[in-house]
DNA sequence: TAAAAATACTCCATAGGTATTTTAT
DNA sequence: ATAAAATACCTATGGAGTATTTTTA
C-alpha cells in the first residue's frame, strides 16, 4: 500500500479528470495512470468507469475513498504529532 | 510519509535489534537502518536511542508509533474494504 | 475531428543487497 | 574479541517524463 496512490486516488475523484488531477498533483497525465493502474490491480477492484470523456468513481471506489482519506489523515497527524514531540510541545519529560 | 517505514519503526519497536527486525522484515540490516535515518531525518525528529548493544525508543518515538501504528491499520482497513467492495459483499448495488 | 485516457519507451531516483568499518563492552 | 549498528558502494526496480496511439463523442 502506497499513500501516494490514495492521495492520487483523492484528487483524480475531486477533478475526474486524469489531466487536471496532474496537474494538480504535479505530474504527468501517464504517471497519474499509471499509478491509478496499479492502486486497481494491487486491489483487485475497477476504483474508477473511464468512457472516455468522462471519469467517474464506481461504488467500490466510493467506500474506498473513504477509508483512503481516513488513511491520508492519519498519515498527516502522524506527522504533525511526531514533529510537536520532537520539540518538546507535548509537555512530557524526556 | 511513508507506510513502509512505519511498518520498519513498528517492527523495530517490538525486536529493539536492528539484526532481529531486519530479519523479520525481509530485508537486510543496512537496509532498515537507512529507512529509519530516513523516517528521523523527514520527521526531524530522534525516534531511538542507539547505544551500540542496545536500542531503545525516545519520548517522541513513543508518541509518534501510537499514530504510526494507527496509521498502518487505518491502511489495513482500506484494503480489506476495498477487496469487500470489489467482491460485492457490501450489499450496495452498482 | 477533437479531447482525453492509455500505451511505449526511456531515464533516473532510491530501496535494497554485500562487504566493510566503527564502536562499546 | 565480539556483537551490533553505521557506512560505502553497487545494482535493479519502478516512478515519472516525452511522444504517440487509441477511442468515442
Amino acid at each position: 500500500m502506497e499513500l501516494r496512490r490514495l492521495k492520487y486516488m483523492s484528487v483524480l475523484t475531486e477533478e475526474l479528470h486524469f489531466g487536471k488531477a496532474a496537474v494538480r498533483l504535479g505530474v504527468a497525465q501517464p504517471a497519474l495512470t499509471q499509478q491509478i493502474q496499479a492502486l486497481e490491480r494491487e486491489l483487485g477492484v475497477e476504483l474508477f468507469y473511464r468512457t472516455k470523456r468522462s471519469v467517474k468513481l464506481t461504488v467500490a471506489g466510493r467506500v474506498t475513498l473513504n477509508e483512503a482519506i481516513r488513511t491520508l489523515q492519519q498519515a498527516e497527524k502522524t506527522v504533525l504529532v511526531a514533529r510537536q514531540a520532537g520539540r518538546g510541545e507535548l509537555g512530557l519529560c524526556r
